[in-house]
DNA sequence: CATGAATTATGACCAAGTCTTAGTAGCAGA
DNA sequence: TCTGCTACTAAGACTTGGTCATAATTCATG
């Protein structure tokens, strides 16, 4: 039974090999294994693991999309409840790239994006912009829990809004902030006293 | 000069429609456009735009790299100094994907990130842990400009450590918070009365 | 020795290109 | 009118990185 043993070992270090370079082609991999170009084919056959292009149109077409729904949308999270000028409910599903590796805990920024532009969303203006924020975080997030963030605007003086935001995963709470959000009109000229980051 | 016309304009167009499709291949362009593949690969080698199979591995090229650097790496910008427990400088050039489309301006939750994993990797612990943040926010910041953010450990009680930092660009101050770190020791177990996440 | 699994080889074909050479259509100026 | 220019189209040879089918070879093992 030695070339089987030889074969299966060659299976998965072929799925890891191209786990960590989709990129490569048959011709490298079958020099890589010391086989021959067949071989490697068979054995992707048998993985069901596709030609290298194919594998490499869908990397691309997967990290656009990733990169268009985490970093381009105006809203970090799912908008699933807006009342403009008084609350909202945001939901968020986190994953396992929201997360360190070592301890799949979530990142605070994370949590922190999903509360502030929620707060900004609130705002009925045309830009809004985070003055100042308080948050507290009150116990770690780990990748694959849902945050629901509940946000209230509590007061408001001219420009400047008070929006409270609360984040649970079921009954717990997880995160809470405070985010001072300046509506601004002009283009160029927002608050004198207090600037501010759009978020 | 009827064709010149329809050509530059068709070159207009091209770029555009590949901008938006990167996977569409000649003999579809062809089609969309009412021309020959040849005229297709033609305008293609006019305007540099290189095959569609390349445009497709430098997306994925791209994106892949993005998604390891901004979502995976341990710290938000690139730490250019530190001293453990004491002082540390991280610098984050920014681009137009942390920013709105409509206005330029980098989203906000970036600057709080590069930040606050700044002010984490100061703390000389296994794991630490963001308790509470407070976060001023001075001006917006356009995507292009690069932020350097200075962090300070001001104070330190237990395992609790309070970190400064200053974000700027040049010699304006865009940025300022305070973050209340935790260092825990035990995977599990961390503060009693104040929790956190890690970040 | 025969059998079967694993491997290698071979050849036909495909998609999506490249690069080269050549032909055509339409219009503009000497 | 002829000539030349630009734009477009066409045709052919070659490349990469494969698929698919059909052998042929190797080799351990019953």
């Amino acid at each position: 039974m030695k070339p089987k043993q030889k074969k299966s070992k060659r299976l998965e270090r072929l799925r890891e090999v191209i786990e960590d370079d989709p990129f490569i082609t048959d011709r490298e991999l079958a020099c890589v294994f010391g086989v021959s170009i067949q071989t490697i084919r068979l054995d992707r056959l048998e993985l069901g693991i596709p030609e290298s292009r194919e594998r490499t149109r869908r990397l691309a077409e997967e990290a656009t999309n990733k990169v268009r729904s985490v970093e381009t949308g105006e809203v970090i999270g799912d908008l699933i409840h807006v009342k403009l000028g008084q609350e909202g409910i945001s939901v968020l599903e986190t994953d396992k790239d929201m997360a360190f590796q070592r301890t799949s805990i979530v990142r605070g920024h994370h949590i922190f994006a999903q509360a502030n532009s929620l707060a900004v969303a609130l705002v009925d203006a045309e830009i809004a912009l985070t003055g100042t924020a308080t948050v507290k975080y009150l116990r770690p997030v780990k990748a694959g829990e849902r945050l629901v963030a509940k946000a209230e605007i509590v007061s408001r003086s001219g420009r400047r809004h008070v929006v409270k935001v609360t984040t649970k995963i079921g009954h717990e709470d997880v995160f809470t902030g405070e985010f001072a959000v300046f509506a601004v009109d002009e283009p160029d000229g927002y608050g004198e006293t207090q600037g501010g980051d759009l978020n």
